[in-house]
DNA sequence: TGTTTGTTCCTTGCGTGCAGCGCACGGGAC
DNA sequence: GTCCCGTGCGCTGCACGCAAGGAACAAACA
């Protein structure tokens, strides 16, 4: 997988600046790069990744990219097995991650239900009116409307565990290539939900919030193994 | 939890062994030491962590260290504050940490009710009914026997994400020193929910099982911060 | 006296050399 | 032909040195 390192970035890094700001800015950006390109597939899962290999792509030290996949490891993105390996999420774990998202996203959308604003909702609103248009968007931008959805609720639970736990769902979410995601009709399904949870928030209803993100996040889940097993 | 720790931890790494069994076993023993003083507060919140001293204090180098560190800041335990730096949990922090325990034990339990076999059940029971006997144990086995009792029915959710996330929230949890808790009758109100919830889990009731397990969870949330106000 | 600047030390960020696991490959024996 | 063992090499685990940044203290100037 040397190869797939990012041949467009030969030397950023410019003339082994070393500008050092205080924390470390190296193994930050090696960590951002590397997670860029492992979740966008331009490194497949399962290939193997080398310290020199990056180290020398990127025009830096291995010490570095010794932690930035320190780093992966603790978000579950590579493992050590004889050298470092990029995990690949099976069919069996996207049960688990759904399990997880269905806690998670359910009581943080509780959370929400009492301490988002109206101004918070009102966002949210906008952000399903632009998902209306569906019919007029590529399935990529469709897909981070609604990422972007589900993520702000998340944050408005105002509990940082929860961000970070969602954040590390979507990470494997995002390790499994997704084949065809928002037909149209489940385009509409989605929205539906969205508003129902999103009409929940507004009158204030914990109980319904909670139930309406479960009842969504398997429907999501539905979609996704029907995906995988056609 | 913190008496649990094995407070005997004497010098190890007699003379420099040096004896790298395949995966760093000396990044992984740092990271216990480390781990297990932060617990006990031997270490105490807030002190800062010396690179060098650690270093020196047991003979390795600093890279082993260094990784030690990444991974407790990776688990929320230390933070990199110009420095190393040993994080405390404050009392606004219990809040959070005690919304995310309801989240993710109500839904392991959930999940439990689903996948416990019999001999599982009977297994907590037992548990159960050893902590009936709080009139003649220490705080400190009382506790560990509840310990025991949550971990056990979060690894029987079956979903190996439950468990890492009850895990990170037990490190904060055990991060506040908690002045007194299992008074007499906090024991007996924690074994009647336990046996409630044993009682949903046993009976295949997973919507009971998940509202008594939040209820226990609040509870106990209920208790900690009469302890820390009071 | 207050503010600003210079200096020094402390600690981490980073590079790098070295050595030891393990795996793959190849050669010999049965 | 197959199995076993030796050997080489790829890669990581670890130690260590150097320098940058920052904080604290001191000194000088307004």
């Amino acid at each position: 997988m040397p190869d797939s390192i990012d041949p467009a970035l030969p030397e950023r890094f410019p003339g082994r600046t070393r500008k050092r700001a205080g924390t470390d800015l190296l193994a930050a950006d090696v960590h951002a790069r590397l997670r860029t390109r492992i979740l966008t597939f331009e490194i497949q899962p399962g290939s193997r990744l080398v310290e020199d290999e990056i180290s020398a792509s990127l025009g830096v030290g291995r010490t570095p990219v010794r932690e930035a996949l320190l780093r992966l490891q603790g978000e579950g993105l590579v493992s050590r097995r004889k050298g470092w390996v990029v995990e690949s999420t099976d069919a069996d774990c996207i049960d688990r991650v759904f399990e997880s998202r269905v806690a998670i996203e359910g009581y943080a959308t509780r959370l929400a239900t009492l301490r988002a604003s109206s101004a918070d909702i009102c966002d949210l609103m906008a952000l399903v009116e632009e998902m209306d248009g569906f019919d007029t968007m590529s399935r990529a931008a469709l897909n981070q409307l609604n990422r972007a959805f589900h993520e702000r609720i998340v944050t408005l639970s105002g509990n940082p565990f929860f961000v970070e736990m969602h954040e590390r769902t979507q990470f494997h979410y995002w390790n499994m290539r997704l084949p065809v995601l928002f037909t149209r009709e489940q385009a509409v399904m989605t929205n539906e939900q969205h508003r129902l949870i999103l009409g929940a928030l507004s009158s204030g209803d914990p109980d319904d919030a909670e139930r309406h993100a479960r009842a969504h996040v398997a429907t999501t889940h539905r979609i996704v193994r029907d995906a995988l097993d056609g």
